[in-house]
DNA sequence: AGAGTAACGGACCAATGGGTCTGTTTATAG
DNA sequence: CTATAAACAGACCCATTGGTCCGTTACTCT
C-alpha cells in the first residue's frame, strides 16, 4: 500500500527538477540526461514513470506549472477588497521574487509558450488554458470591482485584463536584463498610474 | 570584382531563410541541416562562408535582425510631430502585419531574448543592445514631446518607455495565440486610454 | 521465508547534431 | 587558353539524442 506513495513521491521529485531545468535551459535545449544527472537517476527508472520526453513535460505543466502560476498570480487577486489593490500588490509581490533570483530567467509560463508556439499544438493548448485561468479571473475579479464601487463601470474589463497580461509578460521578459529593481519600480509606478483611469470616481 | 559581389549575395541568401526558419522553429530546435535543405545548398558551402552556428546567428542579429526591429519600430517614431500620436500608429502597423501572418511566431526580439537568456551571454548582448536603442529612442521621442508641448512635463519618460515595450513584447507574446485582431484591438484601446494621462494638458 | 512484482540500473541502438575534409566545379586574371 | 583560387558538393566523423531492453534490487503479501 505504501508503493504508491513511493511512486507518487519519484515521480515528484523528477517533475520538479525537470521543471527547474526546463525553465532554465529551455526544453529543446534540455536533453533527458541532463535531468537524470542531475537527480543522480538512471534512465530505466525515468522511462518506467514516463512514456516520452512530451508527457513527462505536459504531466509538469499540468500537475505543476498550473499550481505555480495559479498560487503566485491567480488566487492572490481572488477576495473582497479593491481589487485594483490587490492587483497591484500581487505584481509587485510577483515582481519582487522574481528580482530576488540571481539569475532570473523570466517569466515561466509565457516562456514556455514562445518556445512551442507553432511547433507543438497540444503543449500549447494546455499553455493557453492556464493563461486562460488567468485572464478570466482577472476579468471576475475587474467586473465584482466595478459592483463594489472599486472599480469605473465605464471601463472594457477583458481589455484591462488582457493589458494587465501583456504588461506583465513583457517586463519579465525585459527583468531577465539585470537592472530589474529598477525596472520593477518603474513598472509598479506606471501600473498604479495606469490604474488611475480605472478606478471609481467618487462623485463630487 | 564581381566576386564579393556573389559572395555578400550567397551569404544574405543564407542569412535571411535562417532568420525565417530560426524564427518559426527556435534557435536550439533548428539544425544546419534544416537550413540546407531550404536552401538546397551543401554544407561545404556554409562552412565556406560562416564559421559555426553561433558565429552565424550573431551574423543575422546585426545584420537583419537590428535593421527588421529599427525599420518597423524605431524609425516611425522620429520625426516631428506629436509622439504619442506616432507611438500608437507605429505599434498598431506592426500588430496589424503581425495579425496577417498566417501563423504568428511572435516577436522576433524578445523570442531569442526568452531563448538565450542565462545559455549564451555573448548573444545576449547583441540583443540587448537592440532594446537598448530602442529604448533610447523611445525616450527621446517622449522628451522633445514635453518641449514640444505635446507631453505632459511630469511624466517620467523613462518609466513610460519601459511600460510601452513591456506592453509591445506582452501583447505580441499573446498574439501567438489566435484571435490576434480583437486583442490588437483591445491593446490599442487600453494604450490609447493609458495615453490620456501622459499627453500635454492645455491650461484651462 | 519465499514468490512475485514494482522500482530501478545501465548497456545498447538508430537517428541526428555540429563540424571537418577532400574533391569538383566555376570564374576571373594574365 | 590556362593557372589559380574562390565557391561549392557531399561523404565522413564523433558526440549526443530520445528511447528500448533486459537484468538486478527492494519491497510486499501470503
Amino acid at each position: 500500500m505504501d508503493k504508491q506513495l513511493k511512486r507518487r513521491a519519484t515521480m515528484q521529485r523528477i517533475q520538479t527538477t525537470g521543471l527547474d531545468i526546463f525553465y532554465q535551459k529551455g526544453y529543446h535545449n534540455t536533453s533527458i540526461d541532463d535531468i537524470l544527472k542531475e537527480l543522480s537517476l538512471s534512465k530505466g527508472a525515468f522511462y518506467y514513470h514516463f512514456q516520452s520526453k512530451e508527457e513527462y513535460f505536459i504531466s509538469i505543466v499540468q500537475n505543476l506549472l498550473f499550481r505555480k502560476v495559479y498560487s503566485s498570480l491567480i488566487e492572490p487577486i481572488e477576495g473582497e477588497e479593491d481589487p485594483l489593490n490587490k492587483i497591484v500588490n500581487c505584481f509587485d509581490n510577483a515582481l519582487e521574487t522574481a528580482e530576488h533570483n540571481f539569475l532570473d530567467y523570466g517569466f515561466v509560463l509565457s516562456n514556455f509558450i514562445t518556445e512551442f508556439n507553432g511547433k507543438n499544438p497540444d503543449i500549447m493548448n494546455y499553455l493557453q488554458d492556464i493563461l486562460k485561468v488567468w485572464e478570466v479571473n482577472l476579468v471576475t475579479a475587474l467586473q465584482k470591482g466595478k459592483t463594489d464601487g472599486y472599480v469605473n463601470r465605464h471601463i472594457d474589463s477583458e481589455a484591462v485584463a488582457t493589458y494587465l497580461i501583456s504588461s506583465y509578460i513583457g517586463i519579465r521578459t525585459l527583468m531577465v536584463e539585470g537592472n530589474s529593481k529598477m525596472l520593477r519600480y518603474k513598472y509598479i509606478q506606471q501600473l498604479k498610474h495606469y490604474f488611475k483611469l480605472i478606478e471609481h470616481k467618487e462623485p463630487a
